[in-house]
DNA sequence: GTCACTATATGACTTGGTCATATAGCATGA
DNA sequence: TCATGCTATATGACCAAGTCATATAGTGAC
C-alpha cells in the first residue's frame, strides 16, 4: 500500500509509513479461524497477499505470544518432520468471539474511511 | 467506532481500542485544505464528526506543529478580539500534494480493509 | 478577585510496529 | 566433519502515534 515517496529512515511525511496499524491481531486470528498453523507458515501466507502489509516475522512471533496470553488463541508444540519443533496455533472460543468484535470493528474502520474520503473528495472532486 | 467492551485502563483486547491510528494528520489536513484555522477551532470541528474518533487537544495541537515542521502547513498569529490570540494554519502547496498522496493512501486502506472483511465473509458468511 | 471559557502547549506514559540479531534443529554436499 | 542454507522461534533496541494529565495565559462576567 501506499508504495509512493518514503524516504525510508528519516521521519517520513507519509502518514503511517505504508502501513496499516491495528490490523495485525484481526490478520492474524483470521488466518487461524481457516486452520490451525505454526508461526512460519502463517509468515507465508501473510507474504502471499500482495496487497497487504508484509508481515514481519517478529511482529507475528509477538502477536501470537500475545494472542495466547489474552487467551484469543493457544498452543502447543508438534514434532516437526524433518524440520525443526513448531508451536502450532488455534483459536479459542474466545478467540472467535474477539474475531467477530473485530470484523465489526473494521466494517466502522471503512464507514470512517469513507466519510474521510467523501470529503477529500467533495473538495476536490474527480481526482485519480 | 466499536464501542463494545472496553475494559479501559488495562490492556483491552481490542485492536487499537476502538482508534482508527494513522489518520489524524489526514484528517487535519483535509480540514485546512477546506478553510485555514486555528487549533480550538479545528478542535470543534473535528468534535462534530460524531462517527469519527474524538479528537484529543494535545494531539491536534502537536499535530499541527508537526504538520508545520513538515512543511505541509503554515501559521501565524492573529490577536483575538475578545479572546486570546490564536495561531493561525493554513495549507501550503506541499501539504495539499501530500493530502493527495494520503488520498491514495486511505483508498489503499479501504481495499486492504475489504480484502480482510471479504476473507472474513467468506468464511463466516453472513454476518451481523 | 474568582470563575468560566478560549486558546496553546508539554511531560509522562502506553501501544504498535520495525529492524537487527540470536539461537537452534535438520539436511545436504564438499 | 564442517560449512551452508533452510526451517523455526524469539528477543532487545528503537521509533512513531496516541492518551492523559496538567500547565499557562488572555478575556469577560458576576
Amino acid at each position: 500500500m501506499c508504495q509512493d515517496e518514503r524516504p525510508k529512515g528519516k521521519t517520513s511525511p507519509c502518514c503511517c509509513q505504508g502501513r496499516m496499524p491495528g490490523l495485525v491481531r484481526p490478520r492474524v486470528l483470521l488466518l487461524l479461524a481457516i486452520t490451525p498453523a505454526h508461526g512460519y507458515e502463517l509468515l507465508e501466507r501473510l507474504s502471499q497477499d500482495a496487497h497487504m502489509t508484509p508481515m514481519d516475522a517478529g511482529m507475528l512471533y509477538r502477536t501470537l505470544r500475545r494472542l495466547e496470553r489474552e487467551g484469543l488463541a493457544r498452543s502447543e508444540w508438534s514434532a516437526g518432520e524433518g524440520a525443526p519443533a513448531r508451536r502450532v496455533y488455534e483459536l479459542t472460543d474466545q478467540g472467535l468471539e474477539q474475531l467477530h468484535a473485530w470484523a465489526r470493528h473494521m466494517r466502522s474502520m471503512r464507514q470512517h474511511l469513507d466519510s474521510l474520503l467523501a470529503d477529500y473528495e467533495a473538495r476536490f472532486s474527480a481526482e485519480a
